[in-house]
DNA sequence: GGCTATTCTAGAACAGTTCTAAACTATTGA
DNA sequence: TCAATAGTTTAGAACTGTTCTAGAATAGCC
């Protein structure tokens, strides 16, 4: 019942990533760079990640899971979507796109940066510069 | 110090306002309509009006507030706006709008709707449909 | 191996919000 | 006018998600 299962190099693009910004690579920031990364594009609070590496076998305490998603945000791996006050996404997908976002349950849909176009915008104001321009559509169901 | 240095009907705008969307105008409700829609469109959270409640003598409980400014919502008085995981803004200008936000300071600015477009907006997913299409324009400092 | 800086952890602390049950108040209608 | 009653307010407890803390564990280096 221990970590043996898995194969020989199973986190090798997680360690790649880890080293690519500097983090030492521990077995928890390595099991969770996994879970993250190797699923494609993913939209996770801190309690799903607790939940999964939990799961996973993966001994990890919520604050190293909170600790780890700053870190990586602070890297450039992730990024923090705000969509719900009192509770925070993190996003997979760090190239520029923005979201649908279920009024009910909460799911987060990636909508590719090309799917949407925003003009017009004004000049942010004075001694400010704009550090990002985030377009979330909330949707709920058809009600008829 | 009480209360009687308001002019004759000072609430008539906000009894009004009450009156139209079927609130019971009481006391608190109607001090809190006033602070709230007698000073141009704002953006205030539960604490920024508690503290302007107290501040105006006005005697209101943290569980009013919430309470008051959820029924405003639903009433379509306020809307309600998530820039930041763990505040709860409320804006005042429930026209079709959009905002700059300061990362630092968490200060709110509104964008007039014209003043951004969306356009190609992707369909949404099946069985939903739009209830609102959000953008949040994030602006820091600009450093140099 | 041993040393040191970094990282991890459990649990306490914290902030913002919601809940609860009892006290209060506006409205109704006799 | 005065109850009756339905809606509202309140203090404080409870709750949720997040951050902090201080000690234990670990990675990287000699």
């Amino acid at each position: 019942m221990t970590k043996d299962g898995w194969m020989m190099r199973p986190y090798a693009s997680a360690l790649d990533r880890l080293r690519s910004v500097g983090l030492r690579p521990t077995r928890q920031r390595l099991a969770l760079a996994k879970l993250l990364f190797e699923a494609g594009h993913r939209h996770v609070t801190a309690e799903d990640l607790h939940k999964e590496a939990r799961e996973a076998d993966v001994g990890v305490s919520l604050a190293t899971i909170y600790n780890t998603l700053h870190q990586f945000t602070e890297a450039g791996l992730l990024r923090e979507v705000v969509v719900d006050s009192g509770r925070c996404y993190f996003d997979t997908n760090n190239s520029e796109h923005h979201h649908f976002f279920f009024q009910d349950g909460g799911r987060l849909i990636d909508i590719p940066a090309h799917g949407i176009r925003v003009e017009n915008l004004p000049e942010p104001p004075g001694g400010t510069e704009v550090s990002r321009v985030e377009v979330i559509v909330r949707v709920a169901p058809t009600r008829k």
